[in-house]
DNA sequence: CCATATGTTACTCG
DNA sequence: ACGAGTAACATATG
């Protein structure tokens, strides 16, 4: 479910919970699967430990813990986290919890068990194959530059590649073209300095409105984005190509084309994205 | 049964 | 080496 925006909202609802400044008095875990590091010291070493900090690189939600640990969080595509009050039994596609000394559980669920959490003490090395983050303030598209005009790939193909640029997906990747006017397929050596600026400028747009409606949530189930609360976010309505197929583009009325582009299901306006 | 799904990675082939 | 395509992971839905 989780793009850049999604994980952002989430961290948001993570950050209202009052889970920073807590402990973490016991973990549960139902399944084995999602984890990458042995499980008998996984509890253990968790278990005491004070959530220090909450906070998001690309689409991982990193829990900084004392003693100088890290617990990551990847959701993949249906991974996700729920906060409640009661323990309970584990319900259907709930992986792990962790009890809290606030009297709070937090539960990890993940219908296609895709979603991994990783226990760290070094962050840097992790993380060193991401590229930078289109949010962030100090972003500068100048320093990707180079590797665009070098690169003869097709443009959707770049931009969901998390190692030229963090935490697109599918859905902000055809957001960002629609609004930058610019083909999927287009090769990424052949844009111009001009059509450059202008997609970057349409990235950090798409995925800041995506965070300030809370997130996209597709779908009707479990595997629908929510916060925390279990709360929807609401930028599904205002998608201007990602899932509207064969519905008139919002610019020029042209219907709205979908094919497989970079393996993933494109949607695109094919008169006014060039 | 078939196709589809918000992600990532390993592999093959040209 | 690069890039495109495919399969795989595991499950649900239409």
């Amino acid at each position: 479910m989780p793009e850049l925006p999604e994980v952002e909202t989430l961290l948001h609802s993570l950050k209202r919970g009052e889970i920073e400044g807590s402990y973490i008095t016991y973990v549960k875990v139902f399944n084995t699967q999602i984890l990458t590091s042995p499980s008998p010291t996984f509890e253990k070493t968790l278990i005491d430990k004070k959530i220090e900090r909450i906070g998001r690189r690309a689409k991982y939600l990193i829990f900084s813990l004392s003693d100088g640990y890290f617990l990551v969080i990847h959701l993949k595509m249906t991974g996700h986290l729920s906060l409640s009050d009661k323990i309970q039994k584990a319900q259907k596609h709930e992986h792990l919890q962790f009890g809290l000394n606030t009297q709070k559980i937090l539960s990890f669920f993940d219908q296609r068990k895709f979603g991994r959490i990783y226990l760290l003490n070094d962050l840097k090395s992790f993380f060193s194959h991401l590229g930078p983050e289109p949010l962030d303030p100090a972003f500068d598209y100048k320093i990707l530059l180079p590797k665009i005009k070098k690169s003869k790939r097709m443009i959707k193909a770049l931009l969901l590649d998390q190692s030229f640029i963090a935490g697109l997906g599918n859905i902000y990747t055809d957001e960002a073209l629609w609004e930058a006017k610019i083909h999927p397929q287009k090769l990424s050596s052949s844009l111009s300095l001009q059509e450059i600026k202008i997609l970057f400028k349409a990235i950090k747009k798409s995925l800041q409105q995506g965070i300030n409606n809370r997130g996209t949530s597709l779908g009707k189930n479990r595997s629908n984005f929510s916060d925390i609360y279990e709360q929807f976010g609401k930028n599904q309505e205002f998608l201007n190509a990602y899932g509207r197929f064969n519905k008139p583009c919002k610019r020029c009325k042209t219907l709205i084309k979908r094919e497989k582009i970079a393996q993933r299901s494109s949607y695109f306006c094919p008169s006014c994205q060039r």
